[in-house]
DNA sequence: GCCGTTTTCGGCCCGACTGTTTTCAGTCG
């Protein structure tokens, strides 16, 4: 049996949407990418499913789809997607990527032109090949040409810390005008997505144009990619493409509930709204029959009448919510006023900007009780790591600052980093003397799953071990998460009483959500901390917050939320 | 290819916008 995760076989099934689409073949293409997307974030090793032989349990997933999973576990290959890889040359594929070209395009530039490569697409167009084709244009030819330039600009997904301070501040100028009477963000950014692909800003307004003509004069716009009267688009700075749409009032509700999405999670809704003979659009909650509007000015009234318990943004993956939400079983989400502390920051003792006093009162000003200091130990010298000799000095100094500071106790601690045979790079006369320590990796990624699991298992067994940090260490665009079974490490967490990180450094936000969803089986705690290398960063807490929360954790489940003595105990 | 208190066949979300075409097709979300 191959080895082959989730995510692996989520996509051999989109790459199969994107070529049956180039076929030209109608629905298909949706039903293996709702497959996909299903198998993609199923919360338990597509393995377990295939040995229990209950692949067909998945939605969207029938006779001919279980298959074809079946033979990707049995053979690592998909004979199906071999054989329809060979009817187009691969670089097409690649193009659906760029904006603006759909399949139809592709294809019709394929046949016509022979263009199958971004390169070769580039060269028609400035020889002014493009537009003698029917359908295509001058305008179109150009538009092609920019596009093709955003395409190898920008490939990589936005980090959600990075872009909603942009957002939140095109929000803020656009509900400072007069003509603006609600405002709200909605799509991924309103799920706190840990990537998102645009931004979605409703309004609802007395004046449609001006507010159009404000939002596409913004500073931050480099181009209008559309401009109408209910909805435009534009591009601000690094290729961030923002959606506004105008609303009337009394749909403003609906059309948050539906642009909010997820798209499974809304077409899960519309069945329920189905099943009572009504149908659910952007517009309302419509009574099919009389055409009468039962809900659609506030998005609360569509979860009621629908007989459901109102649904946090974060919650709506369609992972479960809507069942729990009928049955008023929904987690009472942890929010970011539960969180008393920071236990993992760093400081100008390694990489960090700020003294552990700087870091102090700004975690004090942010409402903190506590402050863990945890700078890097000695084997990473990259990162400017503490010498035993140091991490004493600096425990001084941390006293020092206790001794001044009212209102905030800091406590010292160390990142520790766990080498190849799962030993800390601190001696143990040390860690005894430290509130916190954090156990985290940061070489050898491309071990097994097995040896990874063991390394992480074996630092553990040390007793001063407080954090298992960053514990799958991935980094968004950057790095895949290493392998390792978590359920392993969750069982060891639960033993021990050790505390699984959740670091909320945009390109981590490791724990995952998903990871968190996994994590409330056990009797564990969660931490979350942001890995701060500046005082400024202290704020990522929200992205970590918002992870916890669309991991379906509550108050109870975060060991940050509790008061300084239960902590410490805990510790 | 999936799905089903309209269930084993016949649907599958649909509206806004653009560009080209003079009434619509393609793309996007």
């Amino acid at each position: 049996m191959s080895h082959v995760s989730n995510k692996k076989i989520a996509n051999f099934l989109f790459e199969i949407a994107d070529l049956l689409e180039l076929k030209g073949v109608q629905f298909k293409p949706r039903a293996y990418r709702n497959a996909a997307q299903n198998i993609s974030t199923l919360s338990k090793d597509i393995k377990t499913y295939y040995q229990e032989k209950k692949l067909q349990d998945i939605e969207g997933v029938g006779e001919s789809i279980a298959e074809k999973v079946e033979e990707i576990i049995e053979t690592g290959e998909l004979e199906y997607l071999n054989e329809l890889r060979k009817k187009f040359p691969e670089t097409l594929q690649e193009m659906m990527k760029i904006q603006g070209l759909g399949p139809k395009s592709l294809m019709k530039l394929y046949e016509e032109l022979g263009i199958k490569s971004v390169d070769e697409l580039e060269k028609a167009a400035k020889s002014e090949q493009i537009r003698e084709i029917e359908g295509f244009g001058e305008t179109s030819e150009q538009n092609i040409l920019e596009n093709i330039q955003r395409y190898r600009k920008y490939q990589e997904r936005f980090l959600l810390g990075y872009i909603l301070p942009i957002a939140k501040d095109i929000e803020k100028q656009l509900s400072n005008l007069n003509e603006v009477e609600r405002i709200n963000l909605a799509g991924s950014i309103r799920r706190r997505k840990e990537t998102i692909g645009d931004v979605d800003i409703l309004v609802v307004s007395t004046d449609s144009d001006k507010v159009m003509d404000f939002f596409t004069n913004l500073d931050q716009v480099e181009k209008v990619v559309s401009k109408g009267t209910t909805k435009s688009t534009v591009i601000a700075q690094e290729n961030l493409h923002i959606d506004l749409r105008v609303i009337e009032e009394e749909s403003f509700g609906s059309a948050l509930q539906y642009f909010t999405g997820s798209k499974s999670h809304n077409i899960k809704l519309r069945k329920i709204a189905l099943d009572n003979d009504w149908k659910l659009s952007e517009y309302g909650l419509i009574d099919k029959h009389t055409n009468e509007k039962i809900a659609g000015e506030n998005e609360k009234d569509i979860y009621e009448k629908l007989g459901l318990d109102y649904i946090q943004p974060e919650l709506r993956e369609d992972r479960g919510e809507i069942e729990a939400a009928l049955k008023g079983n929904l987690p009472n989400l942890i929010k970011m006023e539960d969180i008393k502390g920071d236990l993992h920051v760093h400081t100008k003792w390694s990489e960090g900007s700020h003294t552990v006093e700087e870091m102090a009162i700004e975690a004090k000003n942010l409402g903190y009780k506590y402050l863990g200091i945890c700078d890097h130990a000695k084997i990473l010298q990259i990162a400017k790591g503490m010498s035993d000799k140091e991490i004493r000095e600096q425990m001084k100094e941390i006293e020092k600052v206790n001794d001044k500071l009212d209102g905030i106790t800091v406590l010292s601690g160390i990142e520790a980093n766990i080498d190849s045979d799962g030993k800390l790079d601190v001696k143990k006369e040390v860690l005894k003397d430290l509130d916190i320590v954090v156990a985290s990796i940061h070489s050898g990624f491309k071990s097994s799953e097995k040896e990874m699991t063991n390394r992480i298992i074996t630092a553990m067994q040390n007793d001063y071990v407080t954090i298992i940090g960053h514990p799958t260490g991935r980094k968004l665009n950057k790095r895949e998460p290493y392998e390792v079974n978590l359920t392993k490490i969750f069982e060891e967490a639960e033993k021990k009483g050790i505390f699984i990180e959740l670091n909320s450094f945009p390109e981590r936000l490791d724990l995952t959500d998903l990871g968190c969803l996994n994590a409330r089986d056990y009797d564990l705690f969660i931490s979350i901390n942001t890995d701060s290398h500046s005082k400024d960063q202290l704020r990522f807490m929200e992205l970590g917050v918002s992870t916890a929360r669309r991991g379906w954790l509550e108050k109870k489940n975060v060991a940050n939320t509790k008061n300084f003595n239960e902590l410490k105990k805990l510790l």
